[in-house]
DNA sequence: TTGTAGGCGTTATCAC
DNA sequence: GTGATAACGCCTACAA
């Protein structure tokens, strides 16, 4: 137990306002009773209290960031980026596991408005469950929400949206520029990201249905269980020619497999990723990915979080971020000669 | 703002008791009452807030998990797991960055002992550095500190250690009971756990001085300066049969490079890394590795947490894990008459 | 079963 | 410059 400010006022021979006059610098305090204050501080291993203190200024210069899975690295790295530049405006902020069961989720966005934070910054979809939804409206009424790859249109609600489907697209342009007109798309269907890519593909392949095949693989895939898909493809070799992952895991389960059985990459199909993981560019050949931008990401909403705490309005509530197609070796072009 | 039980109170035509009561489940409320209340709370919006009722209760029931970056795969991953097993606990955990940089390191400490956080749970090893390990023992004056893969000796500080001597040496011993005599460690020299091994590679050559030549690569190395490593070993096609490296990360930039250069793995140099990442069972060969065996780690933590908040003294304040060599395709057996 | 009132540790507004 | 003292919102004996 640390001890109190009452304490310390006893011990230093002044009141409880002389001594929060010394701890937080605020008013003036002659040097002879400051240096009492400060002798006896020490003394009595004073630590601040927090909830007192909170409870009296009412709030608390905390925020919340709440991912499902904090194991995602994805998720780790804006977290960590928010975290540092949060810190230098005063801000504590720290990092919640939500989980992926929605009734645990709404828990723990309650949890944080009982605790008062500052603002909340959800690090995932929210996905479309109207009982999460209900729960972010409801704490936009008390406290500014961010929803980082999540769209809601709501007053005290700002968004940041990687474009997801842009990046396929750019994805299905790059192949189709090779050559590529037999394609395939692949996913674990585990995020809402997924789903997104899936419905840019099919939409391309209505726009380029008279020049190209597109089909979609209709069995979830991981690292693990994508020996299934790969079997799929080698007994049908001229069937594909090329295919998009829905992340680099996958892409990277895929690229061992199809060696294994045989099939060439990039000159028998061309392979590209999602998520420019450090290990696309060190497996052989390196992979075609996508970058997220997880800098731009961290930028955005921590100039949303620096606006918003400075006082300042926000007119655009909703941000689009560009990921970048990175071209490497699974989508080298092989000229037809060779 | 959310109301106050005064306003619940008010509203329902009850005392602030009857509603602390119903809050949290507490005494005998009559069912009309009650009900009354339940309404009252609905209609107010009402939120507790958990400052006043910490500093009532003199309790925050939450617990701090510091990590230096939380990045890292292996602390998310620990992170993770204790969050989900002190949930059911009734605790309330949070992740925290701290950085790298001791100052601030010692001040995120003393924000947690101003938040009267229950226990401190330390991901990652404090270091050597006497400004962090005098926080810490401060700190354990008045909360239970865990170090997770760090060990400090004092009454209220509870270790796990994961053994990477032992770790180093099952490499070792593999590696020369499949001939190989020229050992070569590889190091990115970022994490004090570098060390450990560093100094267990050196004690085994100092024990196997007459049958093995024990090398180690002085520079710092990641995978995109590896590089150097690579272009050394080429340079010296005969010197080394067998290399450990740190890190996984490390092992599949060498992996790579030594490829690129025709060093064949595992014909021409054996190669082992460390943490079983994901991407070690993908890469042409399979990487052997180390597994961390993080849900050991996390049982443990665990089990110490759940034993102090239930009352019970700890008599072995010193844990250590045993991580788990694990055989793959780089230090495959290679007949010689091959 | 219910209500009153004191206390948790700070901050901040007054007078002095 | 300094010191009472009233909040801050909740919990919990204690009394009724």
């Amino acid at each position: 137990m640390s001890a109190t400010i009452y304490e310390v006022a006893q011990k230093a021979g002044v009141s409880t306002a002389t001594v929060s006059r010394v701890i937080n610098h605020t008013g003036n305090v002659s040097e002879k009773n400051k240096s009492k204050v400060l002798q006896a501080l020490q003394d009595c291993h004073y630590t601040v209290n927090e909830m007192a203190r909170s409870l009296a200024k009412s709030s608390t210069m905390s925020i919340a960031l709440l991912a499902k899975d904090i194991r995602d690295d994805y998720y780790a790295h804006i977290a960590h980026a928010i975290e540092l530049s949060l810190g230098d405006l005063g801000y504590f902020s720290f990092l919640c596991d939500i989980g992926y069961e929605v009734s645990h989720q709404v828990e723990c966005i309650n949890m944080m408005l009982s605790k008062r934070v500052n603002a909340i910054v959800l690090l995932s979809s929210p996905g479309d469950d109207a009982q999460m939804i209900s729960a972010l409206l409801d704490a936009s009424a008390s406290v500014p929400v961010i929803l980082v790859n999540g769209f809601i249109d709501a007053p005290n609600i700002y968004c940041i949206q990687r474009d997801d489907a842009f990046a396929t697209q750019e994805c299905i342009q790059h192949l189709m520029s090779l050559g590529c007109r037999k394609l395939l798309f692949v996913s674990d269907f585990s995020y809402s990201s997924d789903f997104i890519k899936q419905q840019a593909f099919l939409k391309c392949g209505r726009q380029f249905a008279s020049e190209a095949d597109f089909t979609i693989y209709p069995s979830s895939c991981n690292h693990l269980d994508c020996k299934d898909v790969c079997a799929f493809i080698a007994a049908n070799p001229s069937k594909f020619d090329g295919v998009i992952a829905s992340n680099d895991i996958i892409a990277l389960g895929m690229l061992r497999n199809l060696w294994k059985l045989g099939i060439k990459i990039p000159q028998d199909i061309k392979l590209i990723g999602f998520d420019n993981v450090v290990f696309s560019s060190l497996c052989i050949p390196t992979l075609t990915t996508v970058d997220n931008k997880i800098d731009e990401h961290c930028k955005v909403t921590s100039h949303i979080l620096c606006s918003l705490f400075g006082g300042q309005s926000l007119p655009q509530h909703h941000h689009v971020i560009r990921p970048q197609l990175l071209i490497r070796e699974t989508t080298a072009f092989i000229p037809e000669n060779e």
